[in-house]
DNA sequence: ACGAAATAG
DNA sequence: CGTTCTATTTCGT
C-alpha cells in the first residue's frame, strides 16, 4: 500500500487493512512549531515563512553578507563560517572553493574549475556559502532535533523550492550560475523550462489548464500539416515561454478578467522565467486563523448536524486553548491563564452535496459556502466547562448561521461542515521584548488539554511521524455529557412546519408572531435579530 | 466586513 | 490525478 492510495484501492491489494478514520494533528503541529522555531534560531533577520507544515523559506542574506565579507581570498579552502556577528568563535569550519553536494546541474560540485563560475564569481561564491549553511543546518537538525530533511539553495523562494524537489529525500541541491542568460542559456532557464507548467508554485490547476488551453488547441492555425499523431499532452514551461508572441500582454488576456488577480500575466510571466520578488515573511507568532472541519458521506438531518457542530466546537475550543491561552506569570492575576489573542469572528462553512443529475450522475464540487458573524466573548470564559462554552457557542453563533447557509429544515445533505475563528485581536501584552511563547509551556498545556480525552497515545519516533498518520487514533470525547443534554433540553427535536407559502419548508423564526426576534443565550432576552450582533457585543463587555 | 475563489502542504 | 484537513492571499461588493 502507498500513501495517497485510494481507500477502494487499497482494500483490492490488502483485503485484511485496517482503515482507522480520522486523524490527529497536534503532535505534527507540534513538531512543525518546534523545527520552525529552531530554524528562526539561526537567523539575524527572522526571516523565516512556513509553508504547511514541514516546509519553511529562510532568507539568509545577511548572514551570507557577512561571511563573504569575512573571507579569505588567500585561502578559502579553510575558511570558517560564522553564525553569529562579531563572534569568531561560533560557526563551523567549511571549503569555500566547493558547493557543498549536490548542485544542478549535476556532476558540477567545482563550480571554479568550470566555465559557469567566471560569468558571475560574486554570486557563486555566495551560492557556495549558502550551500555549507544549509549543510549545517540540516546536520544540526538532524543531531539536536532527530529530523532529517532536505534543502534547495538559490536566490529567490521559487527557484529554491523548486531545485530542492531534487536529491530526495535528506539531500539538497544548489541551483549553480550563471542565472543571466548570455551567449549560453543560463541554469535558471534550462531548470525552469523542464518543468510542467502545473509544477510552478503558485501556478496551480486553473491557472495550467487555462494556459495549456492556449498552448495545445492554437498550433492548429499555423502550419499544421507538420504536426502529426496524438496531439501533445503536457505543456512544459518552455513551451509557454516560446510560444509565439507569449509574453505578459497575453498571459494577461489569457488570465485576466473578473475575479483574477490583477497583473496576473505579468506575474505568471515572471514565473515562468525563474523572476519572484516576494519577500520571505518574517515569523508570526500568531496564526490568522484556526479552523477545524469534517467530511461525511451523508449529513441530511438537524439532529446529526448538531451533534457534529458539538464535536467540532469541542476541537475547535480546545485547539484555541492550546494555541492562544498561555500561563500568566503575573502572580496578581486572577486566572493563571491569559488569552494572548482574542478572534473576533466565527464562520461556518458547509459543501452542500450536488444533487442528481436527470441522467443519475453526480457532477462532483467542492464549492463550500460560508457564514460568519461576531465571536461571542463567552467563548474566553474559563470558569465554565468547555461543554457549556461549546453548548453556547453552538445554539447562539452556530445554529443561526447554519439557518442562514440553508434556510430549508430539510432537502440538503452536507459533504463537509468547517468552523473557523479569524480576525485575531492581539491582546495587549506586557512583554515588549518581542519574544515569541515558551515552547515548553505550550507543551504542558497540550497534555493538560488533552489527556483526559486520549484514547490511544502510541510512542511514535519522529522519523516515523509521517508514515504513521493512519494508525494515530483519533481522540474523542468519552461519554455521554449531562451538561450538554441539560443545555439542550428539547431544542434538538426537530418538528417539521408546513410553511406553505411557496411549497418549501422555512424555518420557524424563533417567535412565529414577533418576526425577527431571536432569544439571547445569555439573559434570555428577545432581542431584534438586526440589533443581535450589538447585543452581543454588549454581554463580551460585561467582563 | 463579508463571501468566494485560488493555491498550497 | 484526486482526497482530507488545514491555512493564506486576493478579489468584488
Amino acid at each position: 500500500l502507498k500513501k495517497l492510495q485510494l481507500i477502494n484501492e487499497a482494500r483490492k491489494i490488502c483485503p485484511d487493512v485496517v482503515i482507522v478514520l480520522g486523524e490527529e494533528l497536534g503532535r505534527f503541529r507540534d513538531a512543525s512549531k518546534i523545527l520552525y522555531k529552531f530554524l528562526e534560531g539561526f537567523t539575524w533577520s527572522g526571516k523565516v515563512e512556513r509553508l504547511g507544515f514541514d516546509e519553511v523559506f529562510m532568507d539568509v542574506t545577511d548572514i551570507v553578507d557577512y561571511n563573504q565579507a569575512l573571507l579569505n581570498q588567500n585561502d578559502l579552502s579553510h575558511s570558517f563560517f560564522q553564525l553569529r556577528q562579531h563572534d569568531p568563535t561560533t560557526g563551523f569550519e567549511f571549503d569555500a572553493t566547493r558547493i557543498a553536494p549536490h548542485a544542478y546541474p549535476s556532476g558540477d560540485s567545482q563550480p571554479w574549475s568550470s566555465p559557469s563560475a567566471t560569468q558571475d564569481p560574486a554570486l557563486t561564491i555566495r551560492l557556495i556559502l549558502g550551500s555549507h549553511f544549509a549543510q549545517y543546518l540540516r546536520l544540526s537538525l538532524e543531531e539536536e532535533k532527530g529530523y532529517t530533511s532536505t534543502v534547495g539553495i538559490s536566490t529567490n523562494k521559487l527557484l529554491s523550492k523548486l531545485v530542492g524537489n531534487l536529491n530526495k529525500p535528506k539531500g539538497q541541491t544548489t541551483l549553480l550560475p550563471p542565472y543571466e542568460n548570455s551567449s549560453i542559456e543560463s541554469n535558471v532557464t534550462t531548470f525552469i523550462d523542464e518543468h510542467d507548467i502545473g509544477k510552478i508554485p503558485g501556478i496551480g490547476n486553473k491557472i495550467a489548464q487555462r494556459i495549456r488551453n492556449h498552448v495545445l488547441s492554437r498550433p492548429a492555425e499555423f502550419d499544421m500539416g507538420l504536426i502529426y499523431g496524438p496531439t501533445k499532452e503536457s505543456v512544459s514551461v518552455r513551451d509557454v515561454r516560446l510560444f509565439p508572441d507569449m509574453g505578459p500582454e497575453i498571459l494577461e488576456k489569457i488570465l485576466g478578467g473578473p475575479g483574477a488577480e490583477r497583473g496576473i500575466g505579468g506575474k505568471i510571466w515572471d514565473l515562468i522565467n525563474g523572476v519572484d520578488d516576494t519577500e520571505v515573511q518574517k515569523m508570526k507568532k500568531m496564526p490568522s486563523q484556526i479552523s477545524i472541519e469534517d467530511s461525511y458521506v451523508r449529513l441530511d438531518t438537524m439532529p446529526e448536524v448538531l451533534k457534529e457542530l458539538r464535536m467540532l466546537a469541542m476541537s475547535l475550543i480546545k485547539r484555541m486553548h492550546i494555541d492562544l491561552l498561555e500561563d500568566d506569570d503575573d502572580p496578581d492575576a486572577e486566572s493563571p491563564k491569559r488569552w494572548i489573542a482574542h478572534p473576533k469572528t466565527v464562520r461556518l462553512s458547509t459543501r452542500p452535496r450536488p444533487p442528481l443529475n436527470a441522467d443519475g450522475t453526480r457532477t462532483r464540487s467542492f464549492n463550500r459556502i460560508s457564514r460568519s458573524g461576531p465571536l461571542p466573548n463567552f467563548v474566553f470564559g474559563l470558569k465554565d466547562g468547555i461543554d457549556v462554552v461549546v453548548e453556547k457557542l453552538v445554539q447562539a453563533s452556530l445554529v443561526p448561521l447554519f439557518r442562514q447557509l440553508h434556510p430549508q429544515q430539510s432537502g440538503w445533505n452536507l459533504s463537509l461542515m468547517n468552523i473557523c475563528v479569524t480576525n485575531l485581536a492581539e491582546t495587549a501584552s506586557e512583554d515588549g521584548s518581542g519574544k515569541g511563547r515558551d515552547i515548553s509551556k505550550m507543551f504542558k498545556r497540550q497534555e493538560t488539554v488533552l489527556r483526559e480525552w486520549r484514547v490511544e497515545d502510541r510512542d511514535i519516533p519522529p522519523d516515523a511521524l509521517k508514515e504513521e498518520l493512519q494508525v494515530v487514533i483519533k481522540a474523542e470525547p468519552s461519554a455521554g455529557n449531562e451538561a450538554v443534554d441539560d443545555f439542550i433540553g428539547s431544542e434538538d427535536v426537530f418538528f417539521p412546519t408546513q410553511n406553505t407559502i411557496d411549497g418549501s419548508e422555512q424555518w420557524e423564526d424563533d417567535g412565529e408572531d414577533e418576526e425577527g426576534l431571536e432569544t439571547c443565550v445569555e439573559c434570555d432576552a428577545r432581542i431584534p435579530a438586526f440589533a443581535f450582533p450589538a447585543h452581543q457585543r454588549f454581554h463580551s463587555l460585561e467582563e
